[in-house]
Order: structure tokens, then sequence, then C-alpha cells
DNA sequence: TTTT
DNA sequence: TTTT
């Protein structure tokens, strides 16, 4: 149950290939780094503006294992999912927060050709079963000391901040080769 | 013109009265602390668990001024918006990010006598108009060094760090003068 | 899985009371009618002007008993689901569409005075689980009888006409008491 | 203002080529025919079952020659918009309801190889400025007899069944000439 | 048919 | 760091 509605929908590329690290109970965890840009003619100076923005998106369990296995930098992804600020404390003891999205639902867009996609596969809609239990409670803690952005390292030490609601290892939701409509 | 979709929408609760501050040129920015939260029954324990998100969201211009003037605390509304991570470096001269959310629609949800708001006024939609020129790109800015947070003084000082989207002076695309819808 | 997003989300009031009906298996199915309306000014006459849309909304399983059992015509609700287009031949024999939209989630809006909710409740947010098997097809199914929200006592209690999102006494949920991050 | 939220998001596949047509004031309307599809394995029969959505979407002014001009069927879309329900009187003097949706946001997905997209441009956002002038009332209509789908003919005749939201001549909001990003 |  |  939710009080509330947290929700984020971003469509956007890939930055960087993601980084996949598995708990200590073998469950995925994906960082994404997701640009999503804009770009306008400002009234005053008649000049081109663009702004990006960069988001870190966190994907668990098979949704974590499909976009292992399937994105690459530059490819094009539709993410939804909600905002998690996370707490830490830094070096110098002060308290600091983070914030990223973690994905309920993933869909890669496009052909394939972009991202690399490797032969087969085409796109395909992927999500995290079980919402009720997913994606809430984000693990343990701490160490975001690197800040945002792709070398948080802070993950790679496994252990057992498994998110409750990751889905088992066994299941294969998603990906047979579906027909397109037309 | 957008390169990608960056979309949030989120229905909370206000943790505080609304902050309400001016840029030197007059467009007012109000920032408000929406919470929203979750709870479900963990699987393996049984026991209940809750999860609180805290949102810190700003509104421009002329959404600003109706959510000073009768959003309070307690409120339930509903926020549309984009995210946005300013970057700024602390006093330790280390980069840190912090991350809002640049309200483009507002709603006031419910009745209206939860959020204390004096007698009469009802709910009601509000939108920033002409989102080309609202709430896009931020920037410059600095100064976050409080990090996430209600007592962003930074902004008091009023001045000129005004957020590059803020329409400029002479630009009053968004906030010319509208009836109020109540 | 999903090849393609098919997404609505709905703020807004229930023309009536629900209607409820059951399966064969079981299974209850509720039907909403719910408003959203806008006005604006026409720019050219100055005239004011409304528009009020109507939609018919399905809910299945548990999301489909929490409705019927607490939704009142005016209630204010938040809609999160899928269009769905039935096809169908009238008398004529002409086929014909009807399109409706399909909730996976559900939360009750506002203090609760707007919809008659008895007196106690409070409002809270009720997800369908599974989407990837639920609310799709309709019909069939049963078998939600386990379901969630089961223990949701903190809405069976009633009592005090209290504002409804705040927390009941013995559930701290929400904001009066939290602490404020910032 | 609105009181209430009406919004869809799809991202789906173009089923035609866009129906583009003008009314009498030169108003470009085009009319999408937008798969959603989802598929997914019967847990009973363990059978897959694939079900498509289609979805018709308007587009209006500037969006509307964006589209005339650069979509092509195949073509994978990200849409926003809102729900428009008309009420039409058939020849048997039956009222009907036909639902479709007024887009306020269209993107271009993927690479542009899938759609057709002859050799350059690429994907690129676009907006309907205005969006309290947009899209909004509908009404009039009528004749939407020959049912959902690609080859909905009543739209080429043209003529002046223009629906109530497309702007009215003298107002060019959302329509001075932008250019083209690409 | 709701709501403001 | 992506994409156009």
């Amino acid at each position: 149950m939710a009080r509330g509605i947290n929700k984020v929908i971003l469509v956007g590329n890939l930055g960087a290939d993601p980084e996949v690290r598995y708990t200590g109970s073998g469950t995925a965890i994906a960082t994404l780094s997701v640009a999503t840009s804009e770009s306008w003619t400002d009234k005053q100076s008649g000049e081109k503006q663009e702004r990006t923005e960069w988001h870190r998106v966190k994907l668990f369990g098979r949704l974590a294992e499909i976009a292992g296995e399937y994105l690459k930098k530059g490819r094009q992804i539709y993410i939804e999912g909600s905002l998690r600020t996370d707490k830490y404390t830094d070096k110098q003891g002060v308290e600091r927060y983070s914030t990223d999205i973690v994905a309920s639902e993933m869909q890669m867009l496009g052909g394939g050709s972009e991202g690399g996609m490797g032969g087969g596969g085409g796109g395909g809609g992927y999500q995290q079963r079980g919402q009720g239990g997913g994606g809430r409670s984000g693990g343990g803690g701490g160490g975001y000391g690197g800040g945002r952005g792709g070398n948080n390292n802070d993950f790679q030490r496994g252990g057992n901040d498994m998110p409750r609601q990751a889905p088992a290892p066994a299941d294969t939701g998603g990906f047979d080769d579906d027909d397109i409509p037309f």
C-alpha cells in the first residue's frame, strides 16, 4: 500500500553501459546513467540552448539482469520508477542526500542498432513483478561518497543488502520473441 | 524541444508550509517539501514496514505565488514536473549534487480543510504556462551548501541568483496576469 | 511483458457510487464513473468555458472490493491504469468500440467529507498485484481471495471524523509526526 | 485551470501513416493509429497470450504538421495527451461515444530506421504550446461511424467539422512558426 | 453523473 | 557519459 504517488517516467539514452553487481544472495542490481536532454531557442538572445539531465537509475533482480544483458551505452530506453533519496554521512561527518530512481519497469526503445544490441532480440518490455514488494526498501546503506555517477564502487562489495522485493533468480520473465503487430 | 522525457508525478502531503522567496526581478520561487509514503507487510517476517519519501519541489512564477497563498502544511497535492539535479561545490571543495523537482503543474487535492485552507477556496489546478519557457534549465546556481532541505537560505538573499529558467523580466511568458480561478 | 506503454493517470471525482458485480468465479468487478474537468477563459470572447470529461474505470479483484466498500459518489480519487477498447456488435450488426480504463492502482484522495466516507477510514492506496497478470483481461480469473489489503485494518475501525489523511492514532504513517529531514 | 488530471502516456508503433487534414482555417489535424501490445504467459494453461491495443491519437496544429511530415507506419513514438470522448448520433439515431487521445506532446523514438524516416533526421521532441489553449474542449464532431482504426476516411473530407478546441483562426497561439529542429 |  |  502506498499513501501517495511517487512516480518517475523517463525516456532517455544510456550514457554508459550498465553496471551490474550481485548481492550476497545473488540478486542482481544494475545502475544506469540515463540522459534526458532538451533544447530550445532563447527568446531574448535567439541563441540555442541545451540542457542535459543525468539520472541514476537502479534496477533490481530480473530487471537488472536484463539490463546487464541487453543494454549498452547509447541505447534509448523507457523507465518507470520512483524516487528514492538516501541519506548518508560523508567523510567529514556531514549528512548528505543522494537521489536515484528505482525502476519498476524498463523498455528498450528503437530498433536496437543504436545500442549495439548484438543480433537478436528486439525491444521488449520488462516489468518488476510484485510492485507491492518491489523497489521499495533499498539496501543498507550509505557510502554514496563518490557522489553521483558511474563509479559507485560501493556496490561491488556484495553482502546481503538485497532489497526484499527482488524477484527470485529462477524467474525468467520476459523475452520471448514477439511478433510485432504490423 | 526535448529529446527525452523527464517526468515526475507526485501525490503527497506537505510536511511544512511553503517557503516563498522572490528573485531580484520579482519572480516568486516556492519550495515545497512533499511526503509520499508507502507501507507494506514484509513477506518474511510478517512485520509492517513503512517508508516515507521526502521530495523537494520548486515552483516558479504564478505557480509559486499560488502555492504561497493557498498551500499549508498537511495539505495534499498533486505535482507534475521534472527532475533537476544541480551540482555545487561544498565547503571542502567537493562536488555535490542536489536533486529537486521543478513543477510544471500543481493541484490541490481534497476539500481543503486538512491543509488549513482558511475558509473558502477549494482545490483547483494550476499550470505553468509556456512550458517552453518555464522550468527548464536551472544551472549556475550553486550554493545548495546546506544540502537538501527547506532552509536553503541561500535563497533568501534575493539578488540575481535566479535559476536560468525563470523567465527573464521582459519575458512575461507564464506570468501575464491570470485571474485566479477562485 | 509489454511492447509499448499504455498508461492512464486520472485524478477526478466519482459521479456516482461504484457499481460492483461478481463473476461466476467470485471475482469482483467494479465500474467507476470519474469526472475530470477543466475550465479556462476563452481568449477571444473572454467567456469562461468548461469541459468535463467522463471516464469509465474498471477495477478487478481486491481493488474492486475496496472500491465497493469505500468509494462514494463525489469522492476524489487517483487512478492509474491502461486503456482498453473492446469491440462489440450492436443490435444492427454494426461493429462498435467501447473504451474504458482498467485500473492497476487506486487511491482515495482528500479528507473524506466530500465522498461521504462514513465516519472512519482514512485514505490509502491500493495496488493491483502482478500487473503482469492482473488487470488485463477482465473476468475469468478469480482467486483474488487472499488478496492484498486484507490487513488494512486501519480502514475498518472508523471512529472519529479526523481529517482522513491524518493517520489514525496507532498508525503513525504519514506526516504529523515525521521527522522532516530538512 | 483544471480540476482533475486526465493524462495518457503511450509508447507504441504506428499502424499506418498519419492522416492529415486541414480545417477551413488552415489548422492541421493529424490522426494516428498507435499500437501498444503486451504478451504474457497464462499461469493456468502455460499458453502464450497477446493483446494489442489500438489507440487513435489526434494532434493539432504544429504537432500535426510534424506528424504528417516525419511519421510513417511502423515508427515508434511517445505520446502524452489526454482522453477525450465525443458523443455523436449514429444513423439510427442512437447516441454513441468515441474516445480518442488528444496529444499535447509527441516524440519520435529510436534511430529512425524502423519507421522509414528517409535518410536524415533523428528523433526529436515536440510539444503543443499553450496547453491552456490546445486540445481541450472537443465536441461537435460526430461521424466516427466508420469505427476505429487506420481507415478513418471520414477524416479526409475536410470541411468544417473541426473540433472546438482547434484554435480559432485569429488565434495563432501555438502555431507561430517555429523552426523545426532538424 | 462529479467537483470548483 | 548519451542523444539530436
